[in-house]
DNA sequence: TACCTAAGTGAACACCGTACACTTAGGCCA
DNA sequence: TGGCCTAAGTGTACGGTGTTCACTTAGGTA
């Protein structure tokens, strides 16, 4: 209001505006806010300096992305596909269930330790803060059932975390001597037995969150020094799957507890 | 400048200063700050928020602290005297060494899941953004070897990793018949054999990314759907503790590795 | 050629962390 | 008891933030 346009005459010449379709200027602010987000992380990359190296300016943004967030949330989804990438080009020639849960798992310590600023922008910092959080469980049990997953409930960590539960399953299936009754396609399931879903559900979130406790800790936790990375991924995929081989032959999952459950007094000391 | 205290007439009678020392005022704010960085979390407490919960301005903040981060590291500090706490008494009354290790690790998982928030705010949020990490390792290190730790270097998490490694060793230790050769006191950690500590480090840092990660995963990822807490905190101890054991039994930790490591070329498919 | 939709902008708001010059309370010494 | 001097505490301002809203204008379509 205060000064019409053509009274900024010294101003250089106004860069003439570039219109481009909306598909493209989201994909191509998506592509700036996921670069200047891993580098400089979240919190210190402001709208304005997105929209700046994007050419554009801030209001612009929220044409194309409600908020902050959600323009994060958009970055996230790229992640894991490529993650999705990795699992999957690692469990290419596999041959038994055991080696192929291994190989997943690796593949996701992997994704982690090589792209650190993305990985802790989507695990560590942008999914938690995200408001609108989707139930991803109820996402998970529909893409089991064959079912179609509605968009407002998609995730791409649905099919993620599902190839990581296939694979648990696959295994508790071998060990049953029903092996080969899982197909190898991530995203088209069998509608395989619930009991059998039920028991790979918490053991292949125990394996997920050694997972990544190890990519967090090493990526974040500079300072603590660690021990050899190599050795350290090593040691955890074999603890962790030489665990769940012992916890599982000890029985039904009701039998995998602590060796020695606490049985002092409820009390507290 | 602009106007001065007479002026203002009209404003309620200012509420006198209130003077307090230094370290109260200090104390003070550190107790604010953690109530409401745990109930607001970091980025949605601003430091004039802090001030005025404390009864005073803002700027009086940055008289006991350089900047945010340094309030943030001061609360963390905190935190971890409250971990060491729970690892007491959890292990006051354990009387074998893969016990006494499991009950180190369930205190961790039990603490950090009972204050979800401040467990967030110092391994999750805090530490890694504080841009002076202190080398913690040179301080783990000084510790074990009975010296004293310079305050630089000292940091309260020393002595709860330490905890952690030195329930390993004694793990260790015991399966080779050597048992009792460790003394209880976290805190005065005897001068042990170098080759068992080296080889206790990547096993303790492999339980506390198995901890973290269910801690972190479980506070943070409320929109997974996770299964029932308490089978997933008994089931990744358990996992965890039978994968060590049986690491551990296979041999030196050069046979610590994945069953089948990845022999592909390495030619990516 | 005229229009009309939607891409893009400028200015503003309320809030943030922080700096700096300033006031003043209260312990210490005469 | 009185004065001083240090340090506790304040007022104000700056530059930056996410976000909104009324506005301009480019470019496909009738």
């Amino acid at each position: 209001m205060a000064r019409t346009r053509h009274e900024t005459a010294e101003a250089p010449a106004a860069a003439p505006r570039k219109r481009i379709s909306a598909d493209a200027r989201r994909q191509q602010i998506i592509d700036v806010a996921r670069t200047l987000f891993a580098r400089a992380g979240i919190d210190a990359t402001s709208m304005r300096r997105i929209a700046a190296d994007a050419g554009v300016t801030a209001p612009l943004l929220y044409r194309h992305f409600a908020d902050k967030d959600a323009l994060l949330r958009a970055v996230c989804d790229g992640y894991f596909a490529r993650l999705d990438g990795y699992m999957t080009r690692a469990s290419l020639h596999v041959t038994t269930p055991i080696e192929r849960l291994q190989v997943v798992m690796r593949a996701y310590v992997q994704c982690g330790l090589e792209h650190p600023n993305e990985y802790e922008l989507t695990f560590m910092t942008a999914l938690p803060r995200l408001r609108s959080a989707r139930t991803s469980r109820e996402a998970r049990e529909r893409h089991r059932r064959g079912e179609t997953v509605p968009p407002e409930l998609e995730n791409e960590g649905t099919y993620v975390f599902g190839r990581l539960e296939e694979a648990v399953t696959e295994v508790i299936l071998a060990r049953r001597g029903s092996a080969a009754a899982v197909p190898r396609n991530a995203r088209s399931p069998a509608n395989t037995n619930a009991a059998v879903v039920a028991e790979a559900a918490p053991i292949a979130e125990v394996i997920w969150a050694m997972g990544h406790g190890l990519v967090s800790l090493l990526n974040t936790h500079h300072e603590f020094g660690f021990s050899d990375r190599a050795l350290l991924v090593d040691t955890s995929i074999a603890v962790v799957l030489n665990g769940v081989l012992a916890a599982h032959a000890a029985g039904p999952p009701s039998a995998a507890q602590p060796p020695r459950p606490r049985r002092r007094p409820p009390g507290r000391g």
